[in-house]
DNA sequence: GACGCACTACCTTTCAGTCGGTAGGCAAGG
DNA sequence: CCTTGCCTACCGACTGAAAGGTAGTGCGTC
């Protein structure tokens, strides 16, 4: 039994990434969730108050499957998939992501939720580029990509193909994607038992 | 001295690509053109008859581009560069991609405009396949790639990295996205004279 | 009895779209 | 030459609906 500022939370996310901030409207929000449009006041009072606990929250979520990625293979091709598995999934769901649509207003963005949505790529970028680097170190990954640039290609290239896909190809348009950018990652020769340093005991990526 | 109908689609096409579709009035346009709002509905009777204008025209002029970067090289590395070019272009302008912009918008979209949206990307990928199968013959692009799957990732990364760098690290952040990406293209060695099949009279596309 | 939460009722502003009308250009016809 | 008629372009004034937001009330629970 969520609590009703939670449903809120939830059933506004829906909206926006299926129909941006702007699209959508307290009315919308309110026969969605089932209370009446005065009572999303009592919660968020302004729409940007609800848009700014809509990207943290949106923060959070991803961060904590970053978290479980990290933890479940040190694999460096490994985590960019199943990275690359949570656009896909919100791509199944013909839900773009909450951050891209936002960006897409930014001439109509308070401030604030602006640089909510900037953190949020900010920090995909420098994850990835700790999962490249590492990734590199543990032959993973191909040694001539840079971490830095590639982390941005990364982001770019799985945000670009979600919002494309979903008026395009679908889940099988996005894989040609995945496919092309596994490509430029994975290191020509697999790893070999000595760049290894995979622990004994073996993991696998949920992807 | 451009008509009426002309500067309204130019103007719009500033307001969607910094504030989105629904992120627009047409007070908004009637301000920025110096007509009165009634005056709009005389050339675009409702918003859907302006994003319509607004998709077609934007084609209309990349296509133009397209054919043009096709005119000027053979080079498959270069065209695609020029094809990024485009993008840096709108970033240094500070202006997202107006279809995608309309594609995070999914969700509120008429079906003519979506229908208008995904043909301007169908476009762009079928462009790009035949640079880089081309580029593959005359040994100017990797002949590891495969034209239909890169194609995908090359729009989709532009894309992204245009959204995002738009609040994050600008032409800088781009051009470090399109390093990465360029790398994933040159061929490992540059073309000699022996793999270079070009005829003698160039080709050009329709496009 | 104070607080949290949802409600009814209402506010102002803005939205896309409509209406009737004006001013000027242009071509036909007497 | 001058009227008549039709056209494009634009306008002020308007409409109903929908936008975000407010005020005050009721009602159950610590």
């Amino acid at each position: 039994m969520p609590d009703t500022r939670d449903k809120l939370i939830a059933e506004a996310e829906v909206l926006v990434r299926t129909r941006g901030y702007a699209g959508f409207s307290y009315a919308d929000l309110a026969e969605a969730v089932g209370i009446r449009k005065a009572s999303i006041h009592h919660h968020f009072p302004t729409k940007e108050d609800l848009g700014l606990a809509l990207i943290a929250a949106y923060g959070k979520k991803y961060d904590r499957a970053l978290d479980e990625i990290w933890r479940k293979t040190e694999d460096g091709l490994k985590r960019v998939e199943a990275y690359a598995e949570l656009y896909l999934h919100g791509l199944r769901e013909e839900q773009g992501c909450l951050a891209a649509a936002m960006a897409t207003e930014i001439g109509i963005l308070p401030e604030r939720i602006r640089d909510g949505v900037a953190q949020f790529f900010e920090r995909h970028v420098a994850w990835l580029a700790r999962v490249l680097s590492e990734g590199r170190a543990n032959g993973t990954i191909r040694d001539d990509v840079s971490p830095a640039q590639h982390a941005r290609m990364i982001v770019a290239t799985l945000e670009g193909a979600l919002l494309m896909e979903l008026l395009l190809g679908g889940p099988a348009g996005f894989k040609d994607t995945l496919s092309a950018l596994r490509k430029s990652l994975k290191p020509s020769r697999p790893p070999g038992p000595v760049n290894r340093r995979q622990p004994a005991g073996a993991r696998r990526a949920r992807l």
